[in-house]
RNA sequence: GGCUCCGUGGCGCAAUUGUAUAGCGCAUCAGAUUUCGGCUCUGAGGGUUGGGGGUUAGAAUCCCUCCGGGGUCACCA
């Protein structure tokens, strides 16, 4: 309707003002509540260009409108501001349309080109937290919001399967795992652990003992002992070591980190794990079992986790299979001049005349890190998928500066694609004691939350919910709708790009802005629709304006889908739909439903009412919500 | 320090392609509905949108500046 009414002030301008007219400067908004209308013209850009009072141009757009469509009903103007109100005959013909379509709002699939929506891609040394559940939620619901606005979506995830933490965690392991009676080290089926857990254990395990290596070699050196040090290091030492004088406190912890980092580079630990990604990445045998294995672990790990979340992919990627591509493409970028090597080897990219530093892209020992490894996928994926219309990396804000650069030298190497590619940057997850360490203790672990959500959702359900006749099974799948629901809810009601709190009970609340309530709201319209029974036509029912207050709500569907895939944002879908659950409620409560004597209008009321949790559904699917029947 | 993101009632958030009296949830108070201390609904109190300046008919939104917070600036990933 707008857009018809903007065609026609466009194309007619000159007849009706004696002006041209530029699309973009007709701007519609819907109604305030406060106000009678549908939606809202501003006109004080004309009220400028016609040199008239704003409340004059009101007027005369008015008029012209309100003659040229019949499904205009009246106009008011109220300060500047053209008020149009659409007629009833109209409001019930977009019912009429709403309920036809079963997909309302979707595009046709695989009307748009491919996008490959990357999620996930944790570090394989630690067990998922609260963070990653952020970053799989958000991934899967872009995914699910691109394929409504009709793209082909692959989605998929970088696997870091190889580099120097990986060797940490199998140094660790070989080193400091207990043997049990058989004489063997500690493994998933033998402890009963999880093989993410254990694999975690161990990396932190590597950790512990690297700080205390670390540590009595700076007492060595502070008692004077250098022993077996280089020239070079002892020298950088005693420079630190001499300036902590007369400094405050803080310049001389920030020296004495850097003593700490000098230390720690001499830790036979840390040599050790180098060592071994250097003969891991010369593929030797031994080396090569330790790692599948351990890998095999956390992968097995992983999956169980996937699954609780309900979030899957199309296509793995393994940075131990393009980190070589990515090679080949540093050699590629040294032969066309865009990079350069240092005296030891190392090989870089000068940023600096694009404002950035200089980028390490391959050690001097020449193992690659993360940077070439990024690279390396990034030309995979379009080696795999050469008509890619996009590519979606769905990674932490703290990473903004590592995919400016990432996108920087792709094009210098002359990749015009580089501009498809979009970070789809979030905000931390904090909270409310502030922010996640896992030094600390305080890391959530993704596991046990989804545990928790889900047995919580169990006790407050059993209290109150309507579980008669449902089997053991049914009920379990229930909880854990509901105790996801009000998890993934809550993680994606907030703006992507936005640092968001997390507060364990709120996380679990049944009311407000949750979940539950939402899909409280569905499950409620169905049993009423159970109720009901069989309907006949409403083309002759009563439509007032509480239907009416229903269907703008409605009728807005298709726009926010598309605006939530250009936004990337799926919190725009999770606000939507809360805004119409609350419409709906209040409708509910204004207007009796299956008590209403006159049928037709009784139908209309149950297919308005069947379309709003048609639209909830597809709303919460699209952010990977499930929308119980009954809860 | 350089670069970058952010700052909205007590708390958590929305509105950021400028536009009417800055919305919503939680919490607080008063009511309605209800077999129900549940669910749902109605209403009330609570804001100079971090401070200051500027552009505009109009600024939470754009520009400048100051204050406060996060991230980043690794031969970690």
């Amino acid at each position: 309707m707008e857009n018809k009414i903007k065609q026609l002030l466009v194309s007619k301008a000159v007849e009706f003002f004696g002006t041209t007219i530029e699309e973009k400067s007709i701007q519609f908004q819907v109604t305030r509540k406060e106000f009678e209308g549908d939606f809202t013209l501003v006109v004080f850009p004309f009220a400028k260009l016609w040199k008239m009072s704003p409340q004059d141009a009101a007027n005369r757009m008015g008029e012209i409108v309100l003659n040229a469509f019949e499904e205009i009903e009246s106009y008011n103007v109220i300060q500047g501001f053209l008020n149009l109100c659409l007629s009833n005959a109209y409001w019930k013909s977009v019912l009429t349309e709403i309920d036809k379509d079963t997909h309302f709002g979707i595009a046709t699939p695989d009307s748009k080109g491919t996008v490959l929506v990357e999620y996930s891609s944790p570090n394989t040394n630690k067990p998922l937290h609260l963070g990653h559940l952020r970053n799989n939620f958000l991934g899967y619901s872009v995914a699910e919001i691109l394929k409504a606005n009709g793209h082909k979506v692959v989605k998929t995830q970088i696997i870091n399967d190889r580099g120097i933490h990986i060797c940490k965690s199998m140094l660790a392991w070989e080193r400091f795992s207990p043997l049990n009676e058989n004489g063997e080290r500690e493994t998933p089926e033998n402890t009963g652990l999880k093989g993410d857990k254990l694999v975690g254990r161990y990396y932190v395990a590597f950790d512990k003992y690297f700080n205390e290596e670390a540590k009595s070699i700076i007492a060595k050196w502070v008692q004077g002992d250098f022993e077996g040090f280089s020239e070079h290091v002892i020298n950088e030492y005693k420079k630190f070591s001499l300036a902590k004088e007369g400094k405050d406190e803080k310049a001389q912890a920030d020296l004495d980190a850097k003593i700490k980092d000098l230390a720690k580079n001499e830790t036979s630990l840390l040599r050790d794990a180098k060592e071994m990604l250097v003969k891991w990445e010369a593929r030797d045998p031994q080396t090569y079992l330790l790692w599948s294995t351990m890998n095999g672990w956390v992968y097995e790990g992983f999956a169980t986790t996937y699954e609780a979340m309900g979030v899957n992919f199309d296509r793995l990627y393994y940075e131990s299979e393009t980190y070589l591509l990515g090679k080949e493409l540093v050699t590629e970028g040294l032969d066309k001049g865009v990079f350069f090597k240092k005296e030891d080897g190392s090989v870089w990219v000068d940023l600096t005349a694009d404002g950035m530093d200089e980028k390490l892209l391959l050690r001097g020992d020449g193992t690659a890190v993360y940077m070439t490894q990024d690279l390396g996928t990034a030309l995979d994926r379009k080696k795999d998928f050469p008509d890619l219309e996009g590519v979606v990396y769905t990674v932490g804000n703290e990473q903004d500066y590592h995919f400016k650069v990432l996108f920087l030298v792709l094009k210098k190497l002359g990749y015009a694609w580089a501009d498809k590619c979009y970070h789809l940057s979030y905000g931390m997850v904090d909270l409310p004691s502030g922010k996640m360490k896992s030094r600390e203790g305080t890391v959530v672990d993704a596991d046990d939350l989804m545990n928790e959500v889900v047995q919580s959702a169990k006790e407050m359900t059993s209290e109150r919910g309507h579980l008669e006749g449902m089997s053991e099974d049914e009920k379990e799948n229930l909880f854990r709708q509901i105790g996801m629901g009000g998890l993934k809810y809550y993680l994606l009601k907030v703006d992507p790009k936005k640092r968001m709190m997390f507060n364990p009970e709120e996380s679990i609340e049944l009311n407000g802005n949750t979940g539950p309530f939402i899909q409280y709201a569905h499950a409620r319209i169905n049993s009423l629709l159970l109720k009901a029974g069989e309907m006949n036509s409403f083309e002759s029912g009563v439509l007032g304006s509480d239907e009416k207050e229903i269907l703008r709500v409605l009728a807005q569907y298709t726009n926010v889908i598309k605006e939530a895939g250009k936004e990337y944002s799926p919190a725009l879908l999770a606000n939507y739909a809360f805004e119409l659950v609350k419409a709906f409620n209040h409708y509910y409560q204004a207007v009796p439903i299956l008590i209403e004597k006159d049928l037709a209008t009784r139908d209309l009321r149950l297919v308005l009412s069947k379309n709003v949790s048609k639209v909830i559904a597809s709303a919460l699917s699209l952010l990977g919500i499930q929308a119980p029947l009954k809860m």
